[in-house]
RNA sequence: CGGGGUGUAGCGUAGUCCGGUUAGCGCGCCUGUUUUGGGAACAGGAGGUCGAGAGUUCGAAUCCCUCCACCCCGACCA
C-alpha cells in the first residue's frame, strides 16, 4: 500500500505552539504526533498513533514472553469493589467519579478488577501462578498536569498483574518483570536506570522504579556511573565521614546568638564548625509533634522519617505551632528546655556525638557543649538526611553521587496480600489449607516511554527516531516529481522495492519545494531519509541520510535498498 | 487549593496602559504565472462571536463586574 504523504494528515507546525514548554511536548506537536483537547488530555493523531502501537507491541512482545496473558478490564468500574479495599478514601480526588450514574468511577490502576476475577476462578494452588496484563486507558485526576503527555489526566498504561502461591514464586514473577522491563526499555531505545524505591504504605516488600535521566523530571535520584549504585532520593544513601566525639567534654552552656536565624550564621558570625551544630526540625507525624536533629546543614528527608516513623502524614509545625511548642522561633529552636515534652529523635550520625551547639528555645540563645547521650533524651537515632551530590557512593567505589532529576517510566512492586485478602482471593494449598494469593503489580506508562524517548533523542531540527518504534523506517523524498517522470518513477519503483523488503516508507511526493521537505524530514524524524532528485539521478544515484549520525551515502538506484536494509539492522 | 501569567484567523503575534476609521502583520491556506537540493518570487483571494456573559458609553479588543479555559511555580502524586 502506497503512503503517499500528500494524502495523509501530517500536520507538521514551522512554529513552536505557545503552550508547550519541554522539547519533547514542543516535538510531539510539531512533528503531528499528538494534539491537546484539554488540560492534561491529548489525542494522538495518526503519525504519533503509530509510533504508540510500535510501543504497545514491543511490551506485548515482552510480556507475553515471561507467560503474561493479556486481558482488557473496563476503565468504568463499581464504585463498591474499591470501597472494599479502602481506596476510594485513599486515592482521594485522583478517582474521577461518574457523577450522572450513582457507584460507577472511572479506573486509575485495576489491583481490584484483577483480583475480582482472581477470586472468580482461582481455587488451587494447581492455578498458580499466573502473569495477567493488559494496555488500557487510564483516568487520574491529576491536580496540574503538565509538560505534556508525560502528566496528563489519560494516558495508555501497560499494568501487570502476577499471582502466585508463595513468597518464592513472587520473587520469580517480579525477576521476570524486571527482565522483561529492562527488554522493553532497551529495545525502544531509551538510556534508563533502575532505583530501588520506598515502598510507602502499601504495605509491600519491594518496589523498583525504571527511571530515565531528565531535567523535567519529578523524581530524584542519586546515582553512580561506576558502581552502577541509583536509589531514590527518598532511600538513597551515601559514604559520609562521622563526626568525632571530642575528648573535651564541659558542662552544657547558655550563650547569647543575636541574629542568628540560620545554620550559616551560626557557623559565619559565631565560629562554630559545621559539624558541631545541631539543626532542629519540628514536624507532625499523624497529628504528633517531633523534634527532629539533623547534624549541620543537613536537609531532613520527610520520605525517611515517614519511614522511620512508620506514619502515613508528615508535615512541618508553621511558626504559630513552633512557638507555641517549643518557645522559641526558628533559629533558636533544640533538644533541651523545650516548652512542651515531645518525642525527640535524631539523625544517625549524631549518635553519642558531644560538643553540639543548638536552640535554647528562647530566643537570641543557644546551648554549646551539648552531648547527645549525657544532655539529651533521644527515643532513636535514624538516617534521616537527604543524600547530596557530591557525596560518596555507599558502595564504596570511591566515585561521588551524582543526585540527578528523573522520570519514572516503570514500577514494578511486590504488592503481597493486601488486595487478596480485602477481596477474599484465595487459594487452597497442597495441604488443603486456604491461603491469600501473593501479588505483584508493575506499570509502565506507554506516552512516558515516548515523549522520554524524544527528550533523549532530538536535535535542533526534530526527532531522531530509532528504527524499532519509528512510524516509519524510510522517508522517501521526492525532489522535483512534477518536472522529472525520471524521478517520480525512481520513487515509485524503490517504494515498492523498500516495501517488499518489509521496509516501511513514507513518501514525500507533495509538490512543494526541497527546503520544506528536508526540514520536515528531520523534524519527523525517521531513521532514514532517501532523497531522490534529478542531479543525482542524472548519474544513475540517490542519496541515503542517515537522521541520527548526519551520514550521506550517495549510491547507485540498484544498490539503495540494499544499504538501507543494511543501516536499518545496525541500528 | 495558594501565587503568577496568558487568551486577538490553523500557528506565532501587534493593538489593550490613554475607548474613536474597515482589527494590523509574519507563516500557513486558495487561484494563477514563474520557480525547484535546505522552509521560493510575484499578482490576486479566502479566513476573526478579539475566551464567554453582563455592564458603562454616542461608540468597547481596549474601561468595570462575573465566569471560563490554558500555561508556569508551589502544595499534591498507589
Amino acid at each position: 500500500m502506497s503512503m503517499l504523504q500528500s494524502n495523509l494528515y501530517i500536520p507538521t507546525l514551522k512554529e513552536v505552539p505557545n503552550d508547550a514548554q519541554i522539547p519533547s511536548h514542543q516535538l510531539m506537536l510539531r512533528g503531528a504526533m499528538v494534539r491537546q483537547l484539554g488540560s492534561g488530555i491529548f489525542s494522538y493523531l495518526p503519525l504519533g498513533y503509530k509510533v504508540a502501537k510500535k510501543v504497545m507491541n514491543i511490551i506485548r512482545e515482552e510480556m507475553d514472553a515471561i507467560g503474561g496473558q493479556e486481558f482488557h478490564l473496563p476503565a468504568l468500574n463499581p464504585i463498591e469493589i474499591w470501597e472494599q479495599t479502602g481506596r476510594v478514601e485513599a486515592m482521594g480526588d485522583v478517582m474521577f467519579h461518574i457523577k450522572n450514574r450513582e457507584g460507577l468511577v472511572l479506573a486509575p490502576t485495576h489491583e481490584e478488577i484483577i483480583t475480582f476475577h482472581a477470586r472468580q476462578h482461582i481455587k488451587s494452588y494447581r492455578d498458580l501462578p499466573q502473569i495477567w496484563y493488559q494496555i488500557q486507558t487510564k483516568f487520574r485526576n491529576e491536580p496540574r498536569p503538565k509538560s505534556g503527555v508525560l502528566r496528563g489526566r489519560q494516558f495508555t498504561m501497560k499494568d501487570a498483574y502476577s499471582l502466585d502461591n508463595s513468597w518464592e514464586g513472587l520473587d520469580v514473577s517480579y525477576n521476570k518483570h524486571a527482565e522483561a522491563y529492562r527488554n522493553i526499555y532497551s529495545r525502544c531505545g531509551l538510556k534508563f536506570f533502575v532505583v530501588g524505591a520506598s515502598s510507602g504504605a502499601m504495605g509491600g516488600s519491594a518496589s523498583q522504579e525504571f527511571m530515565v535521566e531528565s531535567p523535567y523530571g519529578e523524581d530524584t535520584c542519586a546515582v553512580c556511573e561506576d558502581s552502577g549504585y541509583a536509589a531514590n532520593i527518598e532511600v538513597a544513601t551515601s559514604e559520609i565521614a562521622p563526626i568525632e566525639r571530642l575528648t573535651d567534654n564541659p558542662e552544657v552552656e547558655e550563650f547569647p546568638t543575636p541574629g542568628a536565624r540560620t545554620i550559616n550564621h551560626l557557623i559565619e558570625k559565631f565560629s562554630i564548625p559545621l559539624d558541631r551544630c545541631a539543626k532542629s526540625v519540628v514536624c507532625f507525624a499523624d497529628g504528633k509533634p517531633y523534634l527532629v536533629l539533623m547534624s549541620g546543614n543537613d536537609e531532613l528527608n520527610e520520605s525517611k522519617l515517614q519511614s522511620a516513623l512508620q506514619a502515613t502524614a508528615i508535615r512541618h509545625a508553621d511558626e504559630t505551632e513552633l512557638f507555641d511548642l517549643t518557645g522559641a522561633h526558628a533559629g533558636s529552636i533544640g533538644p533541651i528546655n523545650l516548652k512542651t515534652p515531645m518525642t525527640v529523635i535524631a539523625d544517625k550520625r549524631l549518635e553519642n556525638v558531644n560538643g553540639l551547639v543548638s536552640g535554647a528555645n528562647k530566643d537570641k540563645f543557644h546551648y554549646r557543649n551539648i552531648d547527645m547521650s549525657r544532655d539529651c533524651k533521644i527515643e532513636g537515632y535514624y538516617d534521616l538526611r537527604s543524600v547530596k551530590g557530591g557525596e560518596l557512593c555507599p558502595t564504596g567505589c570511591g566515585k561521588e553521587l551524582r543526585v540527578v532529576n528523573a522520570i519514572e517510566v516503570g514500577h514494578i512492586f511486590k504488592l503481597g496480600t493486601k488486595y487478596s485478602q480485602a477481596l477474599g482471593a484465595t487459594f487452597l494449598d497442597d495441604s488443603g489449607v486456604e491461603n491469600p494469593i501473593i501479588m505483584g503489580s508493575y506499570g509502565i506508562g506507554v506516552e512516558r516511554i515516548i515523549a522520554c524517548f524524544i527528550e533523549q533523542s532530538h536535535d535542533e531540527k526534530g526527532i531522531m527516531f530509532v528504527p524499532s518504534i519509528a512510524p516509519y523506517h524510510v522517508h522517501l523524498l521526492g525532489l522535483g516529481i512534477k518536472k522529472s517522470d525520471a524521478v517520480k518513477r525512481t520513487c515509485e519503483q524503490l517504494e515498492i522495492e523498500l516495501q517488499s523488503k518489509n521496509i516501511e516508507v513514507l513518501y514525500d511526493d507533495r509538490d512543494v519545494s526541497p527546503g520544506v521537505k528536508f526540514n520536515d524530514a528531520d523534524l519527523l524524524g525517521m531513521p532514514i531519509q532517501l532523497i531522490i532528485g534529478e542531479k543525482n539521478l542524472s548519474a544513475g544515484n540517490v542519496e541515503i541520510k542517515n537522521r541520527i549520525t548526519g551520514e550521506r551515502h550517495v549510491v547507485s538506484v540498484d544498490d539503495s535498498t540494499d544499504l538501507i536494509k543494511k543501516l536499518l539492522v545496525s541500528k
